[in-house]
DNA sequence: GTGGTCTAGACCACG
DNA sequence: GTGGTCTAGACCACT
């Protein structure tokens, strides 16, 4: 459920946060339901400890998450605000993108026809795993 | 016609080498154009040398540049196969937004109706740097 | 009666401990009186038996109550001693709140008018709950 | 200039971070100054570099400083704002005083009158440090 | 058992 | 040199 990729730039507890928010959004976490003890997910990811914690702590600073002290960590978002978000950081690097795609002169059209080809090749399939 | 963020998170020479791609992109330098000298640029921005020196060792590293000992770097590639390579990791980040808008059940017209936006606000202009 | 506020970063013994001062205070309850028993406060709050405990022994250990073995903890201390004590210590954190203010330069008239502002915006109707 | 107490029972980063607030706020410290080096400070405190660094991010996450990679961290905020929000917090700590002083029944002249008394112990003297 | 904090020591990218 | 990340292992308060 949970994958990290080491050989990856991004952090792994920057990757931990932007799985478990995509756990959230899938609906696999809803509001309330409780995160995997610190220890645990270190145990099952074989990752120390404190890079989880750093993960859980970043994620309650954003309001994603809270913690009871000595009792664990909860999920405190509902989908909605989650999604509007993450859609709206999304379009933000959209936006980064589309600027350089027109200097570089690409059609329009051919950028559409790409997040079409995009689209088809993931549509369904991903609430399965 | 060179500009820096330092506040951003990406490196300050990774930042040089999409500026200079970019300049090579648009026309304003040309094959076998000298680059600006380390020194004058590393003067111009402020920057320190082992900076400059950083993305221009990179640019030459992935065929962009070549350099002459004792008489500077110059540009190697022609527009055409410098296009094609940024157009191709343009198109590989655009797959990993896509893959995210479909897992927030983005639909697909509102994703080619941003690119549309992108592409009104932007067109023109651009090319007049 | 009692309220625990689970976000807070205060434990949640040491609310309840405020809170049994307070009601001691107020006079809700008198020296002699006898405190709810472990089991049916756990119950009322929804709170590990084990944390209401703690708060007890430590009520004890303070001299605010005493506990007869097998019949339950009472209230042991009058109003005037408890008084006495909870004012000197909030006159100890009012005294590091006014050094900050100092720093801050805030002057003293503003301060003495936010108290008055406090004062009548609580003033009444506390005793009554 | 910067003091630890390890007996309190705040934790060393955020009295860190208090200390890097009153300086700023002091004016000991001004805007795109530059803080003293993690592991600079961590020796001079003899504190782990990884606390130092918690304190550190914490400032940047807060906006009151930024951080440049490979160059160290340095001041963002002016004086106004950063006051500004400290006065807030503080007010709201004295409301909560207040509201438990109201409750002790100690009179309105007598909380005034402690004001007056740590304003005339402290005023002065301050910024000889 | 839980999360929160801290230390010690290491590696990396960046300037 | 700098900040950023990670590991390993420890202690604490709280439930």
């Amino acid at each position: 459920m949970i994958t990290i990729d080491y050989k990856d730039r991004k952090p792994i507890y920057e990757q931990l946060m932007d799985n478990i928010k995509t756990l959230i959004i899938r609906g696999a976490l809803l509001r309330d339901d409780q995160l995997p003890s610190v220890r645990q997910l270190a145990n099952e990811l074989a990752i120390n400890p404190n890079t989880i914690q750093k993960a859980y702590s970043e994620l309650e600073r954003q309001g994603i998450t809270y913690s009871l002290k000595g009792r664990g960590s909860f999920v405190a978002s509902n989908l909605v605000e989650l999604r509007s978000s993450q859609k709206q950081l999304l379009f933000g690097e959209l936006a980064t993108i589309s600027h350089e795609l027109i200097q570089l002169e690409v059609p329009e059209d051919e950028v559409k026809d790409k997040i079409g080809e995009f689209y088809q090749g993931n549509k369904g399939g991903e609430l399965d795993d």
